[in-house]
DNA sequence: AATGAATGAGCATTCATTCAT
DNA sequence: CATGAATGAATGCTCATTCAT
């Protein structure tokens, strides 16, 4: 995916763009940005992406307000760099737990495993994703974002049942339908969890999930 | 004096939350409160509750933003008000259908049909729910609010899926681990739905939900 | 010319489209405006449109910056609002001076005795305008702005000296050029008079402008 | 330290500005600036002084904002050499035809015709000139530097006048008066040329002007 | 000579809220 | 009940300038 990092000023951007990383004077550069990123992520998560100024980001960083706009283009760029730096941990971490799996259909359960367990150890995650996701422009914008952002798990949970049923460890089902469902129990869940993790026993579920997934599958 | 205008903050538009009705004399009051609430469904569902103004809405009704705080007790409210409003509706459309059946098996399932359906024929009110939500203060006080929005679901399917088991229409299955993972795939559909209607087979989805469903509400 | 007012919010925008002027309330209204029109003249001409920040404006007026945003759609706005101001002030006492006259050549040398008696009681006025005009975005943006007054300018010179000639008081001689030169003349010399009044002998220079025109629009 | 590099305003870019030039070793240094010069005219033209920022003209020399303040003292300061730039290639330009005419008569037409052809040239010119000037602090201020540049023309135009009836090809008129409208109608043109070129038509008024002047200046 | 990085003041603008009438 | 008017704090952003390497 090309980095959507655009507006040139005299700036790192330009050595940015082309995907090469200096060594050096790159490193403050991108410790800065970290820093930033990580800061926006606490402060987010707490008072959400509207509510929280530059202001508060700079200071919990102890740098002026200037710094953030030297970064990143705008209060914006920066909710999308958090929201796609979210996504990516994400994504890694289900990615390298799913890979590990042989059949399609031990993958599909996997994947539910692991992105319920990602939430659980991460439940700010989901909470900074969503919350920001919301805060983009009108009703297309925000739409395109998130369905772009569904669309993409929703790609990966249709290969791995394509897999499975190609493997032979899936039998006939619909493959949209039950994409679409698996997504939406775990985007469900993640969101009962995030908020009320107490009410949920995620073990417990996981368990019911796979008996649910098996009936559905089974060649 | 009885006017509702009181210096206290907790006055007349927050007992009315309550859904405590006094008598007689505030029919155009309630004339106006629905009329302000409309407009600001529209507009929060346009734009989102943080990014609509008070201004935007007087606006849209067509009277002055003074008389938007004389029956509201500040953005908030009207933003409570909003989500009370859309939760409200959401439950009797789906109350409704759920009573007329007959077994906790066929309630269990027309509530998730009901849920899905609702959230066809009514795509803002997922977004203008969700959106306006986020922007309740802290993390705590959004928590708070969506747990209890939650539960409230959560209950009423507790409810049916024991009363399921008391009729020997549904079998040993966890009640809490069934009903969570119910809740959750109804509000990760409706996402889908809200913001991408033509990614979702919905009559589809609803077939596949039922059979897996049946196969773990088996007696 | 229609007024250029656009944003309507909750405001007096609406009544002000139409025209129609109440009285009453719309006098407040109507004073604020002229108190914040006229400190913007005064700090316009001090420090320029650019190097005037709102806050200024509302602290010489002594209100909050808010208010400057009530009743005007922004900075830029107001910097119209202080242009056409000052054309109109010009246009009418140079109209009302030249209508005085019979003949198409006594007009035009009125329409120049006119423009320099009036920056010369006015010195102000031609420097807020030309500042201010000089203001607006791109050079395009700028540069259709002058035109547009220039034309102004041009055209009510242009018909005076077609009048002339058809009166018979003015000659055989290029309407356009003859328009262009006066204007510029005048133009020329309001800069001077402008920023060093003593440098200029305002009365020689009549006179002496008055024999050259003479001694191109006579019979 | 011969490092121009020193805490004091009135540093090397100051004395640089009175057309004092040390000798070598500056052959680079003399480059950057000329380079920097030129973006910044090429800038100014289009957006204007205040509208410029230091970053797109490092940016478009390619350099780092951090060299402009290295070789100029400031925006102001780049801004002024600018105008100082402008003024002395105009002045040239006008010097150089103006130099070839026998008598005085001839050099006063010589210098309107040699001013307008400048200005069908070099349109920016004149543009960044008013722009630029525009922007510099307070009225005082820039009326001073107007004043200044007004001055020096008008200068040249006295002596002019003064030559021809000296050589007797002016007759009896008032120098400064006609200084000033000579002045005034160049610069007039100029804007209107500048912002509407098609709007004049500069053959014409040259021939007129010509007349006008011939009718004042006859022996 | 040059640069990347940081600064911090300044600014226009938005907006919920208040209040006298 | 309703409104026009005013408030003033908050916010994102721009930018000239500084300075250690």
């Amino acid at each position: 995916m090309a980095s959507p990092r655009q507006k040139s000023r005299t700036r790192y951007a330009k050595s940015r763009g082309t995907g090469t990383r200096q060594k050096g004077a790159t490193f403050i550069e991108e410790a800065r940005r970290k820093q930033i990123l990580d800061a926006s992520v606490a402060l987010f998560s707490k008072s959400g992406f509207d509510r929280t100024s530059l202001a508060e980001i700079a200071d919990l960083v102890g740098i002026s307000k200037g710094v953030i706009s030297y970064h990143f283009d705008g209060k914006r760029d920066l909710g999308e760099e958090v929201i796609r730096h979210g996504i990516r941990q994400f994504g890694h971490y289900v990615q390298d737990r799913v890979s590990k799996q042989g059949s399609g259909k031990l993958k599909l359960l996997e994947f539910v495993s692991a992105s319920l367990d990602y939430i659980q150890e991460h439940p700010d995650s989901y909470l900074v994703y969503t919350d920001t996701l919301r805060c983009f422009g009108t009703r297309e914008e925000k739409g395109a974002m998130v369905a772009w952002a569904n669309e993409r798990t929703r790609d990966v949970l249709t290969q791995i049942i394509k897999d499975g049923q190609s493997d032979g460890s899936i039998g006939k089902v619909s493959v949209a339908n039950l994409a679409n469902i698996v997504q939406g129990v775990i985007d469900g869940l993640m969101e009962q969890v995030a908020v009320q993790p107490e009410a949920v026993d995620l073990a417990g579920c996981k368990r019911l999930i796979r008996k649910m997934l098996l009936s559905v599958i089974e060649v």
